[in-house]
RNA sequence: GCCCAGGUGGUGAAAUUGGCAGACACGUACGGUUCAGGGCCGUAUGCCGCAAGGCGUGAGGGUUCAAAUCCCUCCCUGGGCACCA
């Protein structure tokens, strides 16, 4: 090897240096429109502006800029934008424990945040940003809900939330611990009803599973989201209730398992417990749904799963065969799902089983599974109909429909499709978040709700009121700015901090003048983050969220980039504003992110997830004043795959640093050889690790392009010289992971321009293919021997070669040959 | 409990998807250095064995000429969900 002498990179000056070029050439600046390029739209989750970058940032940025970076080298016209999910609960803890407004906190933490990120290199367009919590931004976030509530797609209802009864406040679920009242140890957190908004996202639960098909994402993201939606097909069956005119309806996946049906549960918060109720059960009954409201729901989770319940004293009839079942109230059936009642069939279904043997209720077996099973467990899959009347001997399957189908006809049954899906909450009764447009005027509700009056008021599909009394703030008059506030606690009574404000409360109707109020509450920073993409394109448009040009130009996103965490709610809420947008005339497409990778989890050192209670956190800075960003970047890409994490491991790092003054310092000795040619053998391994990157970045395995990079220095390194055609390549296809370092090499060299405004370099695929390669001689399939073989050589010529070696003689013996298996360019076994 | 990942050297990890297990790094050992050093360079480095050789991808079994990869049973780790009828 060629001595040489060593030198080290000096990244802090260079990159400084390179940081305010490229910031003064602009050369990071995306036009909308450029001749001959595909625009190609690359997004990484915004951040929410909370204090500091930290490793877990950087892992998420870096590695895809990495990918933007070498796409847009390919000759794409890449949109990379970022900007601050600038809303939400930490800004107002903060300020209530430091006694700073939201406002100072959040913009003060983006300000460190946004130099931190311009540090990592990426190819970011600062022009671009957005911040959800400036009036810019939250006009439009104010704008899709009133479209949203034109649409008939927002309502008001009743919900239960975390309240605390010492402070008269909704509490956040992180608010509780463990069942308490952060603020108050003492004090159990219950559930109240409270006034909620909501979006009716159930409407496009079909869509939202059905477009599924349509992306390219992860397959686990795409089973949680479809497991979350939960869609499920079964009956819906009436059963009398004994004594009164009324029936309850149940739904059932497992009508075949009717006939086993040997009581009823409701939930306890079922509308027709307090009617069937008889006089012996009542004080029970009151007494066990008064104590399911005290719970919460973290308490019912934690605690033991015993199964609690009582008997109504009623009694419903079984549609099948008229037989006599008792009706009981439990929380394990959920209001909110199915009809909020279920029939219980304890022989087939396992807390129906539990249930049943507690409390020593009839179990009957009307499947026979067809094989052996234990006495004392539920056999919840198929089988043969038993016990079952004229249905006995059907098969699971059938019976479904046919008993289905019999019911159906005397109209007692229906076939139904449930999702578990709900509609989504968005008010909070919270200071710092998006105001609801909405002002709500007494008067005009008595006027709609009159059956007499003039006004038409719109009406749901059901036939009921919509929202009477709220009315929808001009567009004209948006945004409902936020005023300012020095009070962030919430308002006893349920209310937003808002509710403080004399101006916001006491105002006039825009329909009748008269004396209203406007909403107080805001809304979840969810509804922020669900269209924030479609903002980037154009985001200092005051007349439209985005104009249409810009839409068509660079949406749906191409690649998105962020947490699994993030795989159901913030996701799915993004897909369901688009199909919404769609629908309302607003969007042309209706899957906002057409491909979507995660970066995995990087845990603190001692493998737990880093928080600062912990005192795990990492902290990029000092890294980065440490090694440079060129050798942070690097190593997030080398240390682990993309999509896996793990726990932060430090001790690697000095291999990217050593790799880059390795090449810093070959570079600064080298010789540029002065014919053009490389060895071919050079030559061939240049052109296979140009393809071996390019592969390897576009499926996110960062980790082993990174090492086919090494790889190939290496063998640069053995050279005495190597060509400046050569070196240029070699700079280009590492530029895409340290940008400074490339840059300030290719400059070195005698380029005047940008190696960030250089193309991607084609490789010679008959270049790669050709030569020799080594082939596996294998013996009983054992590894014995290996030889180098040109590719053209045929297999009978390889047999007769190989069979001649004297080591494949030795261990081939006497034995007689039974098979021999050849694997073209790979290897071949001789089976004796 | 259910669902989804995953388990490979002292460490982070590779393995063209059934075809050379351990690439590329870290660490360690020894040697070198125009050597303050946690610098740089070289060699070695899965385990057992002086060697020939044997054994090795959480454990056990199976399919195959060939298994980290496919199938069955079990154990462990991480993440998600919380009784969804």
């Amino acid at each position: 090897m060629q001595k040489y002498k060593a030198q080290r990179y000096e990244a802090q000056k260079t990159e400084s240096k390179w940081r305010e070029i490229w910031e003064k050439s602009g050369i990071y600046k995306v036009k909308d429109k450029i001749k001959g390029r595909d625009n190609f739209y690359h997004l990484v989750m915004f951040p929410y502006p909370s204090g500091d970058l930290h490793i877990g940032h950087w892992y998420n940025f870096a590695p895809a800029d990495v990918f933007a970076r070498l796409k847009r080298m390919q000759g794409y016209n890449v949109l990379s934008p970022i900007g601050f999910d600038a809303f939400g609960l930490p800004a107002e803890n903060a300020a209530i424990k430091r006694k700073i407004h939201p406002r100072v906190w959040t913009m003060k933490n983006i300000v460190t945040m946004r130099r931190q990120i311009k540090n990592i290199g990426n190819i970011y367009d600062f022009s671009r940003e957005v911040i959800t919590a400036e009036p810019d931004y939250y006009k439009w976030t104010q704008w899709m809900f009133l479209q949203m509530y034109k649409a008939g797609l927002a309502y008001k209802k009743k919900a239960f939330a975390n309240w605390c009864p010492k402070d008269q406040v909704v509490l956040a679920n992180e608010q509780v611990i463990d069942g308490r009242c952060w603020r108050h140890p003492d004090t159990l957190v219950i559930q109240k009803e409270v006034e909620q908004w909501f979006f009716k996202i159930t409407d496009y639960a079909e869509e939202l599973i059905s477009g599924l098909e349509k992306v390219d994402w992860p397959e686990r993201t795409k089973t949680m989201q479809r497991n979350w939606i939960g869609k499920s097909e079964g009956t819906i069956i009436q059963f009398k209730i004994l004594n009164f005119k009324f029936k309850i309806d149940v739904y059932t996946t497992r009508p075949d398992t009717l006939f086993g049906a040997t009581y009823m549960v409701l939930a306890p918060e079922h509308p027709l417990v307090e009617q069937i109720t008889t006089k012996q059960q009542k004080d029970e009954v009151r007494h066990y749904i008064t104590n399911a409201h005290l719970k919460t729901e973290l308490e019912r989770t934690s605690l033991e799963k015993e199964k609690t319940g009582v008997w109504t004293g009623a009694y419903a009839v079984n549609p099948v065969n008229e037989e006599k079942i008792p009706v009981w109230i439990s929380d394990y059936v959920l209001l909110s799902y199915g009809t909020g009642a279920i029939m219980a069939v304890p022989a087939h279904d396992d807390r129906d089983f539990e249930f049943a043997k507690k409390f020593s209720l009839v179990i009957r077996k009307v499947i026979d599974p067809g094989r052996q099973w234990p006495e004392d467990r539920a056999w919840t899959g198929g089988g043969l109909l038993v016990n079952s009347g004229e249905f006995t001997g059907l098969e699971s399957a059938d019976a479904r429909a046919k008993i289905t189908g019999r019911l159906k006809g005397k109209g007692l049954a229906d076939f139904s499709t449930q999702y578990k899906l709900r509609d989504w909450l968005i008010s909070r009764q919270r200071y710092w978040g998006t105001p609801i447009p909405l002002i709500f005027c007494e008067n005009c509700k008595k006027l709609a709700e009159n059956p007499k009056s003039q006004i038409p008021n719109p009406k749901s599909s059901k036939g009921e009121l919509e929202n009477p009394g709220w009315i929808a703030i001009s567009e004209k008059d948006l945004p409902v700015k936020l005023p300012s506030l020095k009070n962030f606690k919430p308002v006893a009574g349920g209310k937003s901090p808002l509710a403080r404000v004399k101006s916001f409360v006491n105002t006039r109707c825009p329909k009748c003048r008269g004396k209203a109020t406007r909403e107080t509450d805001t809304m979840d920073t969810f509804v922020d983050s669900s269209w924030y993409f479609l903002r980037y394109p154009d985001p200092k448009n005051k007349k439209q969220f985005t104009r249409k040009d810009r839409l068509r130009a660079w949406l749906p996103v191409n690649m998105y980039i962020g947490g699994v965490e993030h795989a159901v709610l913030h996701l799915l809420y993004s897909r369901f504003f688009t199909k919404f947008l769609r629908d309302a005339g607003h969007l042309e497409f209706d899957e906002p992110f057409m491909a979507l990778r995660h970066q995995g989890i990087i845990l603190g050192q001692d493998g737990q997830k880093m928080s600062k209670s912990r005192g795990n956190v990492v902290d990029p800075d000092n890294l980065v004043r440490k090694y440079g960003a060129d050798t942070v970047r690097m190593y997030l890409c080398f240390m682990t795959e993309y999509a896996q994490g793990g726990p932060w491991n430090p001790t690697g790092i000095l291999g990217i640093k050593r790799f880059l003054d390795r090449t810093w310092s070959k570079f600064l000795n080298f010789k540029i050889s002065k014919s053009e040619s490389t060895s071919r053998e050079l030559e061939r391994l240049l052109h296979k690790t140009i393809k071996k990157v390019e592969e390897d970045v576009r499926n996110f395995r960062f980790n082993t392009a990174v090492s086919a990079l090494m790889i190939l220095f290496n063998a640069m390194e053995e050279k005495e010289s190597v060509s400046k055609n050569t070196w240029e390549t070699f700079l280009k296809i590492l530029a895409p992971f340290t940008p400074y370092f490339s840059e300030e090499l290719w400059h070195k060299i005698g380029n005047k321009k940008s190696i960030h405004i250089e193309l991607w370099p084609q490789y010679d695929p008959a270049l790669i293919q050709a030569g020799e390669y080594d082939l596996v001689i294998q013996i009983n399939g054992k590894t014995r021997d290996r030889v180098a073989v040109s590719r053209n050589t045929q297999r009978p010529e390889i047999e007769k070669m190989v069979l001649g070696r004297e080591q494949t003689k030795k261990y081939i013996g006497a034995n007689p040959i039974k098979k021999i298996i050849f694997v073209e360019g790979r290897l071949i076994n001789i089976v004796v």
